[in-house]
Formats: C-alpha cells, sequence, structure tokens
DNA sequence: AATGTGAGCAACCGCGAAAAA
DNA sequence: GTTTTTCGCGGTTGCTCACAT
C-alpha cells in the first residue's frame, strides 16, 4: 500500500540545500503561494522532487519560524500536549506557530524523552509533569497506565498557566535574526539562519504587497521587513490541525468543543483566541491561529477538572 | 594534534488519507 | 466504484559539530 517514491528519478538532487536552490523556491513561493508542489521543479528548473521542496520550505523557509533554544514554557506546552494528544507532532505544532512539528520532533526526541527516561528511573519530583503519564509512543501502544490524579491536574494547569504567560521581551530577543555574514561556508549552509535572513530580506524587498495577498498562502499579516518574527504565521491557519483537535476533543471528552472564546483581558489570550465554528476550531482571521484557550480554559475550569479525574485511558484504548 | 563518541538537527523515506481522474 | 495521483505526517537516517580521551 502507500504510494511510491516520488522521486526515483534520475538526476534528482538530495541533501542540503544551497542558497540558490532556496531563492528558486522562495521565488517561486512568492509568485505562486505554497501548495502544488509537484510543478515546483519543472517550473523553477530545480532539481528537487516536490516533497523536499514542499519540507524545505515548511521547515525551514516559512516566514515565522523561530529557530533556537525552546523556552521553559513552549518545553511545558509540548510535554503537556504530547501527553494530551500522543505524537502528534503537526496538531501539538499548530499551538506552538513558531516552531514545526519537524523541530518539536526533533526536541522531543533529543531532550524531552532523556528527560522522561531519568525522571522514570528517578523519584525526584517532577516539574514538568510527564512523569506519571505512559507518554512514550502513547498514542501507538494505548497503553496509559492509570487515571489521572489530581497532582496531574494540577500540574497541567500550572504547565498551561506557565504557557500563556508570554515573556514579550523574551520573546521579541529570541526572534531577532542577524544578518548574514560574508564568509559564509556553504557546508554549513542548511544550518545558518542567517542564510534564511538574508533571502527573506531579498524576497520581502523585492515582493509587492500584493501579492501576498492574494497568495493562498497563510501568510497574510507577517512582518518581515524589520526581521521580527512575529506569532502571526501558523501552519494550523490552513485550518487543518485545529479540526483535528476539536475532533480529538469531542471524542475525547465526549461534548462538542463550543467554547466560548476567553474573556480573559489579557493580550495573548485575545490575541489568540480562535472562533469554534460547528464544533471546529477556526484559527483568528487577523492572526491565523488557533488558540490554546480552549484546552486551557476547559482543561482548568471545574468541568474539565472532574472529567480528567474521572477519566480513564485504559477504557478508552482507540482515542489516539 | 588526532581520533572517538555522542548530541543535535536537516532531510529522507514510507505510509495513509484525501483528492482527482 | 475503482484506480491513480498528490499531499502531509511520523519515524528514521545520516551529516556536522562539539567535546572527551
Amino acid at each position: 500500500m502507500g504510494r511510491p517514491p516520488c522521486c526515483d528519478k534520475v538526476g534528482v538532487k538530495k541533501g542540503p540545500w544551497t542558497p540558490e536552490e532556496d531563492t528558486m523556491l522562495i521565488s517561486y513561493v512568492e509568485e505562486h503561494g505554497p501548495g502544488n508542489w509537484r510543478a515546483v521543479p519543472t517550473k523553477t528548473g530545480l532539481r528537487r522532487c516536490s516533497k523536499s521542496c514542499r519540507l524545505r520550505w515548511t521547515n525551514y523557509l516559512r516566514p515565522g519560524i523561530k529557530r533556537g533554544t525552546f523556552t521553559d514554557n513552549e518545553e511545558k506546552m509540548i510535554v503537556q500536549l504530547q501527553a494530551l494528544l500522543g505524537n502528534k507532532w503537526a496538531a501539538i505544532a499548530s499551538y506552538l506557530p513558531e516552531r514545526t512539528d519537524n523541530d518539536i520532533k526533533n526536541y522531543w526526541n533529543t531532550h524531552l524523552k532523556k528527560k522522561l527516561k531519568k525522571l522514570e528511573n528517578g523519584s525526584g519530583h517532577d516539574p514538568t509533569g510527564i512523569n506519571g503519564y505512559n507518554s512514550s509512543n502513547s498514542h501507538s501502544s494505548g497503553q496509559w497506565e492509570r487515571r489521572l490524579q489530581s497532582d496531574d491536574i494540577n500540574t497541567a494547569k500550572q504547565a498551561l498557566q506557565d504557557a500563556l504567560t508570554i515573556d514579550e521581551n523574551k520573546s521579541h530577543l529570541s526572534h531577532e535574526l542577524i544578518v548574514m555574514p560574508s564568509n559564509y561556508n556553504g557546508s554549513s549552509y542548511a544550518s545558518s539562519t542567517e542564510n534564511i535572513a538574508r533571502l527573506l530580506k531579498d524576497w520581502v524587498k523585492n515582493t509587492p504587497k500584493s501579492d501576498h495577498q492574494e497568495s493562498k498562502s497563510s501568510s497574510s499579516g507577517h512582518n518581515l521587513s524589520d526581521f521580527t518574527m512575529t506569532m502571526e504565521y501558523s501552519n494550523c491557519a490552513e485550518g487543518k490541525t485545529g479540526i483535528d483537535l476539536s475532533e480529538a476533543f469531542e471524542s475525547l471528552f465526549g461534548f462538542e468543543s463550543n467554547f466560548e472564546s476567553s474573556n480573559n483581558s489579557d493580550d495573548f489570550s485575545r490575541a489568540t483566541s480562535p472562533s469554534v465554528v460547528h464544533g471546529e476550531i477556526k484559527p483568528d482571521p487577523t492572526t491565523g491561529l488557533a488558540s490554546l484557550s480552549i484546552l486551557e480554559n476547559w482543561l482548568l475550569d471545574d468541568q474539565g477538572k472532574d472529567y480528567l479525574r474521572n477519566f480513564s485511558f485504559d477504557e478508552n484504548p482507540n482515542l489516539f
């Protein structure tokens, strides 16, 4: 089953991308918008398979991607969402709009898994709340060891609250990109954020605004001219992952996720509150973001707390 | 200084789902 | 309704770099 490899053609290039290839891809997306990846190699002259082009764009060239160290808040969000959703990296990434699913997956595999293992072996306090969940491989095995206890609820609550507390200064600082050095080394190009900054700078400079607006990409609202990454871009703007989460909610919690947006005056909550239409989470039209507020609101209120306390994953093995 | 080892991450592969023919 | 094509996701690989020996 499944489709055969799309890149078995002779002459298809593999391996790290060069600046020239990135420029070609960016030019194409700037003109046509992301999508129709099949046409990219022929229209751009890139000797890459369409899959590789999509991946390069999604994981690296796409505007709004934050690179570098994960913050404590991001880490907590990942841990809690992984415990809730399993290895649904795309769904998790929709709640961390500046991070790609690949990044989150890598971070989980290289950092958080080890942390989990360490915590499982040790007997110390678990500040992330991952101890106690059999979160490793949770969705494939379906083996959740026990009911959630009140400690778990409190930990989840704390983690979510922490995650929603955004340090404005810190986040802006971490989003700054740097001008590319003139002595770039081709071999390390693919891991050079500076190169992307340079490419995007040229791209934005040469791009009429109307093109971006008409693009079917979800990149509306970008402000790349000063290279300050914003939280306005999200792959969930396509509405896909948000719906997935909504469905997961319905199946998990047994009722429609028809929450009202929070009345919270907190800027972050307001800025990221999606609308919920017919049980589907719709990204905020102005920000393109799905929000944690639905999850957060429900999880933190008494109804969610009670449900989680009494919920047994053993009795619901097919949820994830 | 040379070599070995492990961590981190970009990119690839294979699969399933959805869309198109 | 069936087959083919395309897209997107999650798992895995392999390259690069930093650090230890």
